[in-house]
Parts: C-alpha cells; sequence; structure tokens
DNA sequence: TTTATGGCTGTCA
DNA sequence: ATGACAGCCATAA
C-alpha cells in the first residue's frame, strides 16, 4: 500500500472514496483526511488538483449543501450538472438535501451513528 | 526564514 | 431563517 506523502495528496484519496450518486461536505473530508477543523485545506487542496487528478471534487460541497462559488462563475453549473449525473438531485436553491445524499463514510465498528 | 492567501465551518444576534 | 466575525493549517512567493 502506497503510504500518502502530503497532506494535499490525503484528501485526494479521501475525495476519491466517495461513492458515485454521493456528495460530502469540506468538513467531512477534512475529518476523514485528519484534518479535523480545516476545511478550508480540503477546498485549497482540490484547488490544486494535479493534471491528471481523477478526484470527483464535484462531489465535494459546503456544509449548507450548496456548491461554492469558487473563483472562476460557472464551475457551479458545471458541477451542479456533474452531480446530476451521479444521480444528486438538486431542490430549487440549488441545494442538495444533504440528509438524504450526504456520504456515509465507514463508522469502523465501536462508533454509532446518531439519530437511527 | 516569514508573510499572505484561501472552493470553509460554527457560533452569536 | 439570514448576516457577520474569528479561527485553523498547508502551500506558494
Amino acid at each position: 500500500m502506497s503510504e500518502i506523502k502530503g497532506t494535499y495528496q490525503r484528501i485526494y484519496q479521501t475525495v476519491k472514496r466517495i461513492p458515485k450518486g454521493r456528495v460530502a461536505t469540506y468538513g467531512q473530508i477534512a475529518s476523514l483526511a485528519g484534518l479535523a477543523g480545516q476545511p478550508r485545506q480540503v477546498g485549497y487542496a482540490l484547488s490544486a488538483l494535479p493534471d491528471d487528478h481523477r478526484v470527483p471534487w464535484h462531489r465535494v460541497i459546503n456544509a449548507k449543501g450548496e456548491i461554492s462559488p469558487r473563483s472562476t462563475p460557472g464551475i457551479e453549473a458545471l458541477q451542479r450538472a456533474l452531480l446530476e449525473n451521479e444521480g444528486v438531485h438538486f431542490d430549487t436553491n440549488a441545494r442538495v438535501a444533504l440528509d438524504r445524499f450526504r456520504w456515509r463514510p465507514r463508522v469502523s465498528s465501536h462508533r454509532a451513528r446518531r439519530g437511527e
């Protein structure tokens, strides 16, 4: 198993683990990547994606269930299109039902989920 | 080496 | 429900 080199690489690995038709928030990825509390790094890491990045960055959205207004306008529509293409549905407010599409990572065992 | 930025989050009013 | 403020850390110059 290859070990992760940099922090960004670790984030990419985590994002790549997001199953299709599911979305995760920056905080979610940050927490899984070990950067809990630093969701910004996740966004910056995605903004610094390498050339051969095959990372589903479009599956990563903010905690509001919306797409961040990044720097370039139009990307928002692209990400939305990609998510819809994956099966994620947006509401009239361009919002995703995180309660339904929020990626449910492995809770490992000793960690019950809330509200069940 | 230091400085500045930055696809966010959570709390308070 | 929305609006505003502060905090964390890694990368790039």
